[in-house]
DNA sequence: TTGTTGCCTTGATTTAGATCAACATCCATG
DNA sequence: CATGGATGTTGATCTAAATCAAGGCAACAA
């Protein structure tokens, strides 16, 4: 499937002088552009499990996520939820423009997130196209992200679900490159069952169950609740129904 | 839910030399740069059920949907099809920076678009900034539709799901603001029970179904397959599952 | 007029995943 | 080191929607 994979910016771009380096927002900023952005930035932090914002809260600031992992998630009126985003280092939290969070935020695992000051950083974006430019990109890049989403959540099956979401977390976090080696490769769920099945449309017991069912099957080795090792990565790709080529791999 | 309806530019800031008026691309812009536009752009017309293109294949130009109702669809090597986007008039097809399309787009009523060449576009996109921000905000737009869209694919029920979409093309439909009249509004159903069963992850027959469920409960009237009456919106809005006070009415 | 074709509807049956329920494991904490 | 809460697993049963199957109806062509 060609969906864009998000663009890291090469380390050559980054902004050296910038204590985080804020890849989303400043790729290719000036110094003068830099120093305005240092104006208006400040750091949060989050605990794993705390709610970032609430659907329909007041957010004074937008972001991008420095360490660890959040979830956008909509709740209907009687509970039920699904979750529409992801968040991984480098995302981007908060639409400008718009002045309460149209979802709930919430630190999956312990999160700091660089925050800039919603207001003046819609004036920066007037004055820096550049800036609205990288904006347009990673928003292009997650709505290829949320149809490729719509297609597990409408024609999937509960274990192609699952698959597909083990591959999508062993494909985007950074941290696991290392810990990859031949074709397999391991990392840590970020993600508890209820979380993954906010994730995939399923219930928890459903998730639960396509996890074990994986398991005797082989196809993944687990290691305590959370640790993952996936030994033939390619296996578990033809479990996940996409394409062979796997399209978006990069 | 706080979901910002797609912004319309008004009538006074629309460009009165552009033959068609293509919003999407062209809101703010100066005589040289609408002269610019006219020199790439060109129009396409495609009859219901043709093909714009299919997923893969290379695409040289960007459009806006001038007329008619078009469809982006993912589809599985076995055949198991999703509907990810649905472009009405005014909508954007493409994107800038890729050559080949993502998805099948397809025609679902008779369509005509607004083309313009890719390069030039994309050099203009970079020459005209407001043109980006524009942009921007389609496409931040059509990521919320698309998350609202994961929630009804997720957790809705077929019941939901149908009044879901019924009230998506009641609102949506400029060409009905007209056959409004009290609680009550009337519109033709631009798809087929096969193209609605692909927008809802479900099969055409349990479409049916439904269908027939609420016509029989009286939430629509139908005339014909295809032109449908409903007699009180706020009924159909209660049985989305969504909050009520329909939150991304305009 | 009589096929033929494309949509749509309805009925009978099956099934994947939900729901309800019990229990296991792992910590953190008094 | 017992206690309690959060998290995860597994089993039994139920059900919403899928699947399989048969027709209906309008448009159109022979």
């Amino acid at each position: 499937m060609p969906r864009t994979a998000p663009k890291l910016i090469p380390a050559s771009q980054e902004c050296k002088d910038c204590p985080i380096r804020h890849r989303a927002v400043c790729a290719k900023c000036e110094p003068d552009e830099l120093d305005a952005l240092e104006q208006i930035k400040f750091y949060r932090s989050f605990e794993a499990g705390q709610t970032v914002v609430w659907a329909g809260d007041s957010m004074e600031f937008v972001a991008s996520v420095v360490t660890g992992i959040g979830t956008l998630s909509q709740t209907m009126e009687d509970g039920r939820r699904q979750m529409v985003g992801l968040l991984l280092p480098s995302d981007f939290v908060g639409r400008p423009g718009r002045d309460t969070s149209a979802y709930d935020v919430t630190a999956a695992t312990d999160v700091v997130m660089c925050c800039f000051r919603r207001k003046p950083f819609q004036d920066m974006m007037l004055r820096t196209p550049h800036i609205g430019q990288r904006l347009l990109e990673m928003t292009l890049d997650e709505l290829d992200a949320a149809r490729e989403w719509m297609l597990l959540l409408g024609r999937k099956t509960a274990r192609e679900k699952i698959a597909s979401l083990l591959c999508i977390i062993a494909r985007r976090d950074a941290s696991l490159k290392l810990s990859r080696s031949g074709g397999s490769m391991s990392f840590d769920l970020p993600l508890t069952r209820e979380a993954m099945s906010e994730y995939l449309g399923l219930t928890l017991e459903t998730v639960s169950r396509q996890m074990s069912a994986l398991r005797k099957e082989g196809l993944i080795v687990t290691e305590g609740k959370r640790h993952i090792v996936i030994p033939d990565f390619d296996l578990l790709l033809e479990e996940t129904g996409d394409d062979s080529d796997g399209g978006f791999l990069v």
